[in-house]
DNA sequence: AACCAACCATACCGTACAGTCGGTATGCAA
DNA sequence: TTGCATACCGACTGTACGGTATGGTTGGTT
């Protein structure tokens, strides 16, 4: 174990190391279930280190919230999937890529504000909040794609871009959930085959213009 | 307060009164938040009755989860999107079944098993497989339907009956993680209205074929 | 050199936790 | 009546929890 907490640290300072390490904890067990003496440890820190940097366990979860929503956003952007001419094309490769990235173990593929706002909604507004903020502000960065697939090919049903973008959130949630609940990540991608397929028919996509794989 | 505990028991037996117990309070903060002693006091009932019951909190935690299959399962058979004549008909009355129940407290909205996978799916093997067997067996009770309607309509995707109704159970968990994470139920109600323009899609019903409302 | 604030470490506190244990009360059958 | 199993009670245990108090260390500023 090298020297974990100096000044010129190795790996990140020791508050960014709390932040990844209790990411890791509470995706695997979530909030509740993970301690502070274990996030230290983890993170090579002591306690008066935790709570120089957070003054709760509650405010610790309101950073991890936030620290996930900019490292998410940040890879979000950094993805291949903006590539696409068509702006409807985007979109389904938003779809595809996120079911490109349920691979290996669940809890490193699941989303962190989504397990802790199941538990902490009622209990931790300032938590809940911090999460809404994750996964609705992700929500919004497909907008307005959406909004120009609509556009671009005349369509203008009984819904919104803005739904439809929330929609796509439902559906990643809730396929986590039951991907956790069958111990098995395939009923995540499943589901995610089933949205691809919904923003075709919304779109007016012929099934042969699916492409290959 | 009513003399709590004794045989001949006023509103149910121990067992039973910790179960609800349960129920009201994993929905309401989680599993790992909830006590052993908060379920005693809420169900006027000591420790030692408590684990004469139960043998763990884990324990209680499958039992938890196997009532909740029980009795979900008992009210969506008792619920009358089973009248409608054409098994189409009765798929697109359960999902606005599930639509027209999501009203009230959060807390009393959401679905028990889903909320307590996302927690211990990696640490309890023992309620995480009952949680998956509440989900699941519920989606299989809309597969008959689904099947029907399929072979009704002459319908073959690349998708199969079973994993419609497995669909059906994401957006709906996903539903409710949305609800919390924007503290509003309407959120879930959204994203029903989505499935069930899926499913209408899937079907090939044509938009004025929906009924009112 | 002196100082400061951020940063980190250690020891500690009160409490709430899951679980245990010895015991009592009740119903039932021989 | 005895014997036994189920149901229930409540005090107790050891520990792990979130949080605090206090003091030391470091890098930069003046």
């Amino acid at each position: 174990m090298p020297r974990p907490t100096k000044r010129n640290p190795e790996r990140g300072d020791a508050r960014t190391r709390l932040l990844e390490a209790a990411r890791d904890a509470i995706r695997e067990k979530g909030f509740a279930a993970t301690s502070v003496d274990e996030l230290c440890l983890v993170a090579g820190v002591t306690k008066g280190s935790f709570f120089h940097h957070f003054k709760s366990k509650e405010a610790l979860g309101v950073a991890a919230a936030q620290h996930w929503a900019e490292t998410t956003a940040a890879f979000f952007a950094a993805a291949p999937y903006h590539a696409a001419e068509e702006p409807l094309e985007r979109v389904l490769a938003y779809v595809a890529f996120r079911k490109s990235i349920i691979t290996g173990e669940l809890a490193e593929v699941t989303c962190l504000v989504g397990t802790m706002v199941q538990e902490v909604f009622a209990t931790s507004p300032a938590i809940r909040d911090a999460c809404g903020e994750s996964i609705f502000g992700h929500a919004a960065t497909l907008e307005a794609d959406i909004g120009a697939a609509m556009q671009d090919r005349g369509i203008s049903g009984d819904w919104t871009a803005e739904s439809l973008a929330r929609h796509t959130q439902t559906v990643i949630q809730g396929a986590f959930v039951l991907a956790k609940a069958g111990n098995d990540p395939a009923l995540a991608r499943e589901s995610l085959d089933h949205l691809d397929r919904y923003i075709r028919l919304l779109f007016g996509c012929s099934n042969q213009e699916k492409r290959s794989r």
